[in-house]
DNA sequence: TCTGGGGTCCTAGGACCC
DNA sequence: TCTGGGGTCCTAGGACCC
């Protein structure tokens, strides 16, 4: 058995718990560079703005409802979901971690000494009283059927938040009143495909034949077929997977046509890159930039491109991955277009910077590179003073937008919330 | 004017080998 | 004129997730 617990709406509900003033209002939250809308709380949902539209088409619909409007702040959202995950492991035997706000979470042997839909609300109760934040809990025998009874605790509120489908009548039920695209891994594309088939509701994805759905799709559908079914094919994580790839990339905040600002960027990109490889313990030798311009931009001829460097030898150095990163601009640069984003990717990962080397090669690994790269990271993470590479650039101009930012209540002192006694 | 960022997995097809 | 069979490895692209 297993449980999904999420937050509901949770990057508008973390701005929430702060802001009291706000109850009853609706509130929305921003990608970066306050692009499109990624969170809404119950009342925007209501208002009718949309999940995902441009922030330019829904200015106008948000000032008539009176909608609070925040940039993303994920300082805060981070700190949140690392105090909402830290409770689920005091109070779960075992948790797998998902995404920022979800968990799976195993039950093996829970049943054995409570009910799991008394222990639903046990988790609930548990986080709204020490975080604020509200979560829904699905229970069922697969991870794609657990997901699916959070949609619905979600969605009918008479569930008071959990939904148990331990029961295989309760399954097919539920199933007959869900549409196909909102099974877990089913999207746009294939929903479609499956309505074409004559194919809409989950329980009919469920009565379909694993074999035809592999002949037409893929194992990874068949998969989600045989879930469904409650026949377990996606196994509890022990531990985190390694990661495969490392990528940073930003929309500027406003288009980029000067070759000076586009290195900076990149340059930026290749030292946060490098930092997140650092915390992995690893190190890369595939190491790829890339650019483009907007794909709206009417009367503008696209244009993209990603050019790569395979190293000699592994690094984890800042320098290394700048160079190569750098590199790979001269190399994708054109003139004459006004850039929308860039970024950075690091791959082909290795758990150590020694690699046999030719005999005749005349590489040698940089001296100090582990002290340096050490103590840049000590300075960051002290907060006490900041360090950067040159080729980041001082002023910045072309860092994203981010209007209406909320403070970092949980992890700066001096952004603590105030409260005052009357 | 203004459209996010960061990942995963699978498959098909080409290059190459014997 | 006739033009195999079986395999591996790599990459690009498509689909999905939050």
């Amino acid at each position: 058995m297993f449980a999904l617990a999420d937050v509901n709406s949770f990057y508008a509900s973390c701005e929430a718990a702060f802001r009291p003033d706000l109850k009853g209002r609706p509130i929305v939250v921003l990608s970066n560079n306050d692009g499109c809308v990624i969170a809404r709380n119950k009342e925007a949902k209501v208002a009718g703005i949309q999940m995902g539209a441009p922030f330019f088409k829904v200015r106008q619909a948000c000032e008539q409802h009176k909608v609070a409007i925040f940039s993303s702040n994920y300082a805060l959202y981070g700190d949140m979901s690392y105090r909402v995950m830290t409770l689920l492991e005091e109070i779960c035997p075992k948790v797998e971690i998902y995404s920022i706000d979800e968990a799976f979470i195993d039950l093996q042997g829970v049943s054995n000494c409570k009910n799991l839909e008394t222990f639903g609300h046990e988790i609930r109760d548990k986080i709204d009283k020490c975080t604020g934040l509200k979560m829904g809990v699905g229970i069922g025998p697969t991870k794609t059927l657990a997901k699916l009874a959070n949609h619905a605790a979600k969605k009918w509120s008479k569930t008071e938040g959990v939904v148990d489908l331990s029961l295989l009548a309760r399954q097919r039920k539920l199933m007959a009143l869900i549409e196909v695209g909102e099974v877990w891994g089913v999207g746009r594309r294939i929903s479609k495909r499956l309505n074409a088939m004559g194919i809409n509701t989950a329980l009919q994805l469920a009565d379909a034949s694993p074999a035809l759905i592999r002949k037409h799709f893929s194992v990874v559908l068949e998969r989600t077929v045989r879930e469904l079914r409650g026949e377990p094919c996606l196994e509890p994580e022990e531990l985190a997977p390694t990661k495969q790839q490392i990528i940073c990339s930003r929309s500027f905040g406003d288009r980029v046509s000067q070759y000076s600002l586009m290195r900076e960027a990149i340059c930026s990109h290749a030292v946060r890159a490098a930092e997140k490889l650092r915390k992995e313990n690893r190190y890369c030798r595939h190491i790829s930039a890339f650019a483009k311009t907007s794909p709206f931009a009417d009367g503008e001829d696209y244009y993209g491109n990603c050019c790569s460097i395979q190293l000699q030898i592994p690094t984890q150095d800042t320098r290394d991955i700048i160079a190569a990163a750098t590199k790979c601009l001269d190399d994708l640069w054109k003139e004459g277009h006004r850039f929308q984003k860039c970024g950075v990717m690091l791959g082909d990962f290795y758990s150590q910077g020694v690699a046999q080397l030719g005999l005749f090669d005349e590489i040698k690994p940089r001296a100090n590179s582990e002290q340096l790269m050490a103590a840049i990271d000590l300075i960051h993470k002290d907060g006490k003073g900041r360090v950067w590479f040159a080729g980041q650039g001082v002023e910045r101009s072309w860092e994203m937008k981010r209007e209406m930012l909320s403070p970092a209540y949980t992890t700066r002192v001096n952004e603590i919330m105030k409260v005052r006694m009357i």
